[in-house]
DNA sequence: GAAAATTTGTTCGTATGTATC
DNA sequence: CGATACATACGAACAAATTTT
């Protein structure tokens, strides 16, 4: 079954630009003018060269531009073809990646936009966490304690924490952010937390679920914005303390 | 001249995936292990065709996705063929939009994102604005207020200003995450200021800029979050203010 | 589990438009 | 302005992968 969105379309591509790119904006704006929804069928590679008029490898060359920013998926074999992708919020975690590292952006300004994120998230953990946050949160705690003595398994469960603040907060633009964020930092500089820093960090992620527990917004904000604020001052000093 | 880079690799790429994939997990990995920087030259198509020993419409392929992700520039003609791109946050942005779209994320929890992230950059610019920042400050401020009474014009200046705050915090993060997120809200839902809600936009933002002046920190973060926060607040009530 | 059908992945050859020298 | 180098685009074909029968 052919597509039959693509037959609706009158197909004045945008002038100016190159054929494959008029597809990709074509199918771009069918995304955010809500016409095509994720797991909206477009057609096979022979099809949609059909619809479109053009060669197979024009439309190839569209739906690789399309499937790196991860707007299509695409499978192979009887049945498949190119859809347009559920989200995956790691798809631009890498963009921001790249950009970063193009741009040479380093990891103390990174750390002070991660600060200002998870320093939202806290607070707004304190505010709209519920009981399966305050359980996942707890479950980290315990899992990073009980791994006190093994740095690298740590310093992962640190993070788990992290992340569980981020969802608790039921913010997706923040959690996807700080995911990003993460993305970008965590494996350029990961440096493992030695027994007696994982001793402290422990300590102060209690501090920081305790406020959130308590709903108490501010100070959940504030003792996480402390948290990664000792963290960034380490680094600059080069204790390299780790990421936790 | 071909490409030097590429033969010094041993092209052992990763099993399993497809050809094209491999070549761009090869200059990726080059990007992020500093053997390629934004102006390497990388070859023509028919050059890397040679090198990578494939044909060259797979490595048009690797170009197409490369060139999505902003990682690539391609030009035409003679001494045109493939480079590291310069970075151009941009992208990432436009990565960002598609993904939220995808997710469904809406206005309401961007907005918090964008609080958080402003927030921070507002503090950090009354830390470290200088001469410059400041004139550059008042000049968005300036042309604002020339145009009180004409909504578009209003509207587009007033986003000048907080551009030109994040700015002023000199952290590029910041920056990029900012505009992102712009990127994401301005357009769906951007309504524009009648006078009075102008002249209310203009007066908040000149507090925000005195206290960036002044240095004040934290006054300037919470001048900022609460002008934010109002907004945030409009948008639920329906009374749709525009985004100043 | 095997065979058939479908679709992407990949290659070669060729032609055309475009930017540089 | 002409020659050169390069990306863009088309067509036909086969290989490899995956689903359906």
């Amino acid at each position: 079954m052919a597509a039959t969105f693509i037959s609706k379309l009158p197909l004045r591509l945008t002038a100016g630009a190159t054929l494959s790119s008029q597809i990709v904006t074509e199918i771009r704006n069918g995304v955010f003018d809500g016409s095509l929804a994720p797991g909206s069928f477009l057609g096979s590679e022979n099809e949609l060269a059909k619809n479109f008029g053009v060669s197979r490898i024009t439309v190839r060359d569209a739906l690789r531009s399309l499937s790196a920013m991860g707007l299509v998926e695409i499978r192979q074999g009887a049945g498949g073809g190119a859809r347009i992708a559920q989200s995956n919020l790691d798809y631009f975690a890498d963009a921001l990646a790249v950009q970063f590292q193009l741009a040479g952006v380093g990891v103390d300004e990174t750390l002070r936009a991660q600060s200002a994120i998870e320093g939202t998230a806290a607070e707004l953990a304190a505010e709209h966490r519920n009981q399966e946050d305050l359980e996942r949160l707890s479950g980290a705690l315990e899992r990073a304690r009980s791994v006190v003595h093994d740095p690298a398994a740590f310093t992962e469960a640190s993070l788990g924490f992290h992340l569980a603040v981020a969802e608790a907060s039921h913010n997706r633009a923040l959690i996807a952010l700080l995911r990003a964020l993460r993305f970008v930092v965590w494996p350029s500089e990961n440096k493992r937390a030695t027994p007696d820093v994982a001793a402290r960090v422990d300590k102060t992620h209690r501090e920081i679920f305790a406020r959130i527990e308590a709903g108490d917004g501010p100070g959940a904000r504030d003792a996480m914005t402390k948290h990664l604020g000792g963290i960034r001052v380490s680094k600059q000093k080069q204790h390299d303390e780790a990421f936790c």
